[in-house]
Parts: C-alpha cells; sequence; structure tokens
DNA sequence: CCGGCTATGTAATATCATCACATGAGCTAC
DNA sequence: GTAGCTCATGTGATGATATTACATAGCCGG
C-alpha cells in the first residue's frame, strides 16, 4: 500500500504544471477523466469512465470520454492497454521535452484484480527492435503487455 | 516474394497431420478459416473472414467465425493481433509438443499494407520477464506488437 | 465585427464480440 | 437398438467498444 490520495494529488499537479508550461488545456471534463484513472492503480474501459461522467454530469455520450483519453494519450497521461481496450494513467512522470511521449512503457496486467504495473523500459533494443532491424521495419509504435498474476494475488491463491 | 501457394498447401498439409495426429477435428468451417488466414499475409477482421464465409455458404453468423478461431487460437495455428483485434496465421511450425502453444511471437504490422510478420522470439528473458520477475508477478501470455512501415512501404515513399 | 481555432453537445451508426438456446452427428453403455 | 453423452453447428438476439457527422459555443487576433 501507499498513500494514495497524495499519489492522486502529485499526479495531477504534476499534469497541471505541464499543461500550463505547454499551453495544453486540462479542461474539466479531462481533467476528471484523468483523475478517475489515478484513482484506480487499475484499467478502466471507457464506457465504465463515462458513467462515472454522467453520474457527475459531465457528459453522457461516448466522444465526451473518447475525445479525453485521446487528448491525454496524446501528451502522455494515459496509456492504453490494448489487451483490455482499456485505459489506464501513466505512472511516469514523462517531462515530455518535445511536447511528446518520451517513454516506452510496458505493462503487466494481473487477470484476477486487474491492477496494471508500468514498467520502466530498460536501455537498448529488445526483441522486437532487434527483429525490426533485420527485417527493415521501421518500429513507431511498440506494445508490450503481459498478463498473469501479481504478486498479491498469487500469496492469496 | 516467395511461393504462396506451396507456402499455403505446406501450412495446411502441417495443420492437418498435426490435427490427425492429436485428435483434433478440422472440420470444413474451422479449415476454411485458416485457408483464408493463409492466404493473405496481412490480419484479417473476423467480420472481413465472416464475409467469405458467407460468400461460401459455411455460414453467416459471427459465433461461426469465432467459434473457428477460438479453436485455431487455442491449438496455435492462428494469433490474435490486439492491437487491430483482428487475426493472422501462424507462420511458425510450433509441434505444439504438449498439445500447447509452444512459442512466444512478436508481430510486426505495417500500418499502410497491414502485412504481418511474426518473428522467432530469441532465447533469454526479453523487459517484460525481466520486469516481471523483479515485481513478483507470474507472466502467462504476452503481446509483443510493433506498428510501423516494412521494408517494401519505406521503400515505395 | 469577423474569421479561424479549439472544445463541447448530441444523435446516429459502425465495428467487434458474446450469449442463449435449439439442433444434429458420432460414439458408448447397457 | 436406443438412451445418454460429447462435440460441433445453426440462429437470433444482445452486449461492448469506438467513430462519424454535424451543430453549437467560447475565445482570440485582426
Ligand atoms: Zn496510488
Ligand atoms: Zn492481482
Ligand atoms: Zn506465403
Ligand atoms: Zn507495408
Amino acid at each position: 500500500m501507499h498513500d494514495h490520495a497524495a499519489c492522486i494529488a502529485r499526479a495531477m499537479a504534476r499534469a497541471d504544471a505541464r499543461c500550463g508550461a505547454e499551453g495544453l488545456q486540462l479542461t474539466p471534463a479531462r481533467r476528471r477523466v484523468l483523475e478517475i484513472l489515478l484513482e484506480e492503480h487499475r484499467a478502466l474501459g471507457a464506457y465504465d469512465i463515462l458513467d462515472r461522467l454522467r453520474a457527475e454530469g459531465l457528459g453522457s455520450q461516448p466522444p465526451i470520454v473518447y475525445r479525453a483519453l485521446d487528448f491525454l494519450m496524446k501528451h502522455g497521461f494515459v496509456h492504453r492497454i490494448e489487451t483490455l481496450n482499456a485505459f489506464v494513467a501513466c505512472t511516469e512522470p514523462t517531462p515530455g521535452d518535445r511536447g511528446d511521449i518520451a517513454h516506452m512503457p510496458a505493462f503487466l496486467i494481473c487477470r484476477t484484480c486487474r491492477h496494471v504495473i508500468e514498467t520502466v523500459a530498460e536501455r537498448g533494443p529488445g526483441k522486437l527492435e532487434t527483429a525490426a532491424d533485420s527485417a527493415g521495419f521501421a518500429i513507431e509504435h511498440a506494445v508490450r503487455e503481459a498478463e498473469g498474476l501479481c504478486a498479491a494475488c498469487r500469496a492469496a491463491a
């Protein structure tokens, strides 16, 4: 366990600072979507998020949440988990030196508690990069996701 | 380019042999789905496949194709491409010593021609495994997919 | 004020996947 | 033989995820 309220507050402060510095508009809906994702350390589906927004009067149609997620992903605050068709708040600061995504995340996804661990990518080429080089393939975006059991759920079982 | 007719024939012969050896039923619908995927070296959506089955009178409802794909994936003949919500025929023999998936594929997906290159995983732990070990996480399934431009499309551009 | 830009509101639709229940073909026990 | 079993299929409906299209509103520089 960690101090989750502080964890959320820190992340929101970072997001505010970054948006201020880069001239990005962290509008109410966008801000709330990020908060909702930070409250969990789990992946949420777009419609799960939308349900919460609806309950709070922040919009009721799918485009609301997809637009907010597009913005948050574009600027590296949120990642999409392809294997779950779901979204998770980024746990890495990613200063975004050039206003862009600066890191190459990999995710460990627990199949029972759905918690998502975002790992820091090591330096150096991985298997994908090695394979791409030998095939003359230019990688623009890579997805690394593993499903399994987290330490807590293994202990419980 | 390669001799694609031979490529398909070889793969189908392998599938027939394996199903015979392991008592698996490669029924007409399952067989045809595998053939359709082998004909392309690209990922096809479930409904793309379904359209072809329909045209051939092999079924018209989604469960037809999803059941066939479940069978083919379970036995390692087909892989799901998570980033595309699509499916591709496996290019590795995977003898399936214990009737199970024996390899750990990674995919290079061209964003313009949608061709999929399935790479042979090298030996040794990758970044996901390293991260999982240090987190006490037990990986059961991993997804490695990269999107970008294949050599042919890079040359064309 | 106007024109362009960004964000939002709203309805409809597209795309991907599963559920539920009925039917049929092949096999075994008795 | 036939009842019961398993596996695969047929079929209609529904659920889950995501996008399009177009209208509206605020803001800001000219
Ligand atoms: Zn926390
Ligand atoms: Zn867990
Ligand atoms: Zn071929
Ligand atoms: Zn290409």
